[in-house]
DNA sequence: CTGAAAGCGCTTACAG
DNA sequence: CTGAAAGCGCTTACAG
């Protein structure tokens, strides 16, 4: 069954056929019920590839994931799939690990499938000044803020990590403590990690509280298994810290587990944040003080900006989404 | 750049270059040489849309997800997706709501897109056999076993749930516990929390240990939030419990929140068991005492068999992957 | 508003 | 081993 087939049927042109399966505005109301009409009778559906084989697109928007056990990713990927979905667009998604290139995979991609916009969810802005420039379609970088890179096609949404940061330090300063470590991530400048370590680091420096990288921060990837590791590791070399501060929700999951291991008590003997707002933070015995990051707004703006750019309205835009400092358990007053 | 380009730069016709292009033997080590140069300089890719407009299929694998919160389907999916990477094959995946027809949503798919093959990660019989008849590509179900539905194309591979299920329930018997009380998932037959059910319950029974479904059992979905409530509903009720068995790590740890909420230390007051064996269970406080399934076995035994199955190659099958028993800190003997 | 026809970029019998 | 040509199922100026 295919589009010959539906104009003989109906008594039109495959023209005439392939416009009203198109919306096309001029086709009479007559010929429009008939021809619906044999469609719905036949259960008829175009084939996908011939229908952009001319257009040299395909109908969908391919997301990469970087990152696959990032919970947060998890949290944003599902609404964003539903969004499209209701919007009539397609995702194709790709998971890629936590240091790939995702950049260069979506250049390939690109290269290769033609899609009609593509959203990053996690980004290394060193990778995107490598060779973004090569992809011409919209995008918009989630969870990273891409004003920097001021491509022109090239949009973020994504929480102010510095600004969170900083007012998470500032809570663990207001609560007494003076000797904070650090777990998580990195300090390369444009990530993510880089962002909230910069914001937590001149917090403590403008209220006068020393803080050594070699001693006081311990980097490690988003995964429970590192954050145990990390934080052990912190622990042991700098004994007098009264609060860590991870990096990340998951991350300070693995290291509640640690801290018990060790045999200290959460928040009595050691005060832990995190961030995120990760389903799991609020589950976590004890509940971790962290940063909550407005994950439906992220992804309903994310969507809502690439549509609109896909659709050619509306230039390049680079938004934060407002954050929540959630105060819990795992933080206490000295 | 296109096919017609490449032919006359190179020299040769457009079918030579489509049959290098397509591994296809009958072309001559010159010609192929010549042609795949020319195509290395100029970066040519060839278009995706026209390549399977005549083959009627797109090149890639449809990936249905029912459940997006469930962590064990994340883990699982990271690594099918890898080595359907690793295998030539792009993974186009869907997300769907935990109770969500899934065959309907291939069935559409299938229509419109013409993938070479469907993997369900997770799957509710009623609806495989309302409507998997209408599906005609190589699929296998993961996490559910699809021997009884007898389709000729639907392979499947799982964890024995009933017997995994049965066990653990042995191991809270022969810790002395009597008094059982179970959370999760529902009663319908076919699904895998049915079938864990059942094998928890016949155990039980099989050593004289009654169980009322009414006042032992709480139903809920795969998120932490329902686990936190269904175990709150069931020990109100049920206050003489000694031991429950949430039938998933995610409910178990929502469960283990509320057991806390409520006053009752883990394992001393309440055992508690899960079913999945998922990172967050070994990092929990207390560790959670699970059926550790071999993700890694049923993500590449599930490709492999999709594969093979696409390639013509061998029938169907249904496979159990070995489980593991993991004694942990949240049981305890009485 | 509608039809006839060219064309999208590739694959694949059919000859040779 | 290779080329010329038909065809995959649709879209889209171009006429009328």
């Amino acid at each position: 069954m295919n589009i010959r087939d539906i104009a003989s049927i109906s008594g039109y042109s495959v023209g005439t056929v392939s416009r009203v399966l198109n919306g096309h505005p001029s086709v009479s109301d007559r010929a429009r019920a008939r021809i619906l009409e044999v469609v719905e009778e036949y259960g008829y559906e175009p084939n996908y590839n011939a229908r952009f084989l001319k257009a040299q697109s395909m109908e969908s928007v391919a997301v990469f994931v970087k990152g696959a056990g990032n919970r947060l990713f998890g949290e944003i990927l599902e609404l964003i799939q539903t969004q499209l979905i209701e919007a009539g667009e397609e995702a194709v998604v790709t998971y890629l690990d936590e240091d790939a290139d995702e950049v260069a995979a979506a250049v390939r991609y690109q290269r290769i499938r033609h899609p009609k916009g593509i959203l990053f969810l996690g980004g290394e802005p060193a990778y995107f000044k490598a060779q973004f420039a090569e992809i011409d379609v919209p995008s918009v970088l989630i969870t990273n803020d891409a004003t920097g890179l001021a491509f022109p096609n090239l949009s973020s949404v994504t929480t102010d990590d510095e600004s969170a940061a900083y007012q998470m330090c500032e809570y663990l300063l207001s609560c007494g403590h003076r000797r904070i470590g650090i777990v998580g991530g990195n300090r390369s400048e444009g990530q993510v990690s880089g962002k909230r370590l910069r914001g937590a680091t001149r917090a403590l420096q403008e209220h006068g509280v020393s803080f050594d990288f070699d001693r006081d921060f311990e980097p490690c990837h988003f995964t429970e298994a590192e954050g145990y590791d990390a934080i052990a590791n912190l622990v042991m070399r700098s004994r007098d810290l009264t609060a860590v501060f991870a990096l990340g929700d998951v991350i300070a999951f693995g290291a509640v587990r640690a801290v018990y291991d060790m045999g200290l008590r959460i928040p009595d003997q050691l005060s832990l944040a995190g961030f995120d707002g990760v389903s799991l933070s609020q589950f976590a015995v004890p509940r971790i003080t962290t940063i909550r990051q407005d994950v439906r707004t992220i992804a309903r703006r994310g969507v809502e900006i690439l549509l609109a750019a896909m659709a050619g309205e509306g230039g390049v835009v680079h938004e934060f989404v407002p954050y929540q400092l959630l105060k819990r358990e795992s933080v206490c007053k000295l």
